[in-house]
DNA sequence: GGATATTGACTGACTGGTCAGTCATAATGA
DNA sequence: TCATTATGACTGACCAGTCAGTCAATATCC
């Protein structure tokens, strides 16, 4: 190589993106240090002059997962267009990444598992779910503020939506055979029809009230 | 006759019971037949009288979660009364599981991270996934039969609901501030809300049509 | 009863292998 | 030359699984 004229940052991003890789191919807990070594084309030991360790790289790769998860939500929360819109944009959005590229959804299980281990794991996954609802709670604000809510609506739903979009994800990635990318607009049907203001006339027609538009 | 005699089946399920307490402690990585043995308060020896390996004790611990699921989805299934109040009723009991035992639940995470290990893992989570999805369209069909449902579902549906229910389980797993017991009502709110025969006039009030009611 | 033999559940030190992280040495360009 | 970067053999800790040996409970015989 050239001593003196690597570019530090960019050397870092390439093991980091190797790292990923092999990930994402044999999982977190199976993959060592020289596959990520041999995967980016160098030692095992140069590995260790830009990561302090293991974890350190888990933790880098956590810290780019959750950027483009905060990317995706603040997208959504500032974005322009009606608060609903921009929520059924954002399940497409995920639902899209997730069709894309598999990895870092795949990855994102291996996190978890990886997060169980040490009380001091680098790896905070309630951080992430945090963010997710607080975003979607935000959302929910402003579609309430919108007048396009049920009024009953508390931060549990936000809860709920976030576990629908998670849940399907982790359903697509057990089971390849399952249509990631048609399951956006189901989602979408079953939590936004869920949170729709309820018709002045309830579905199963119990509780008719004619009196409140009068006839001619 | 035989000196001495234990009850091998007895024993088997003491060490499968000890071994799913310090799965849930630990993790299922970081534990160590060891601690399995010390949990039981048998030597480490031992565990190999009852189990070949650390991953058939694994398989174990599966295989009782799996039986455990299929039992609340079989009661819901073919329980009695209306199929909708039974799908509320299963989201309730699967919830009022995480609150009472923390468990088995947790250790589904390690043992789904676990399955990506290897080719031949004894852990098949898209089968559970595949189980909950198909009782739960099960519970759609009956419930359509009903002439409760929306008429443009579809399996996806059913894996939306599937997915809110277990992407709330993790959230609560991973955040034990979240109230898990409190989540089955909004989780039945926005599934079910999402699911009933839409009403013939529209949340929006656009497509009012009078005349399905004539006034008298 | 009690002396002796038999059984098999149980033990834990040991083995063989794995792997994260280290460091003495080499290579390179300024 | 010399500072910087790269290397890979090496180390020490760790752990799943093994197996030769222990011992308490039972069986059998006198």
């Amino acid at each position: 190589m050239s001593p003196r004229t690597v570019d530090k940052a960019a050397r870092r991003k390439e093991i980091l993106t190797a790292a990923v890789r092999v990930f994402a191919r044999k999982g977190f807990a199976a993959t060592r240090i020289n596959d990520i070594a041999a995967e980016a084309g160098i030692a095992k030991g140069s590995v260790y002059l830009y990561y302090d360790s293991r974890d350190a790289l888990l933790e880098a790769v956590f810290e780019g997962y959750r950027a483009m998860s905060a990317a995706i939500l603040d997208r959504a929360v500032n974005g322009p267009g009606p608060a609903l819109e921009r929520l059924a944009g954002m399940v497409r959005e995920v639902l899209g990444v997730l069709v894309a590229r598999r990895e870092p959804a795949r990855i994102m299980v291996d996190l978890w598992a990886a997060s169980r281990d040490a009380a001091g794991s680098p790896v905070d996954m309630a951080a992430v779910y945090g963010d997710a609802r607080a975003a979607i709670t935000e959302l929910l604000r402003q579609a309430g503020k919108e007048g396009v809510l049920r009024e009953d609506l508390s931060e549990r739903h936000a809860t709920v939506i976030v576990g629908a979009i998670e849940g399907c994800l982790l359903q697509c990635l057990v089971d390849p055979g399952l249509p990631a990318a048609e399951l956006a607009e189901p989602i979408i049907q079953v939590c936004l029809e869920g949170l729709r203001r309820p018709a002045v006339h309830t579905p199963d027609f119990r509780g008719y009230e004619p009196a409140t538009r009068p006839c001619p």
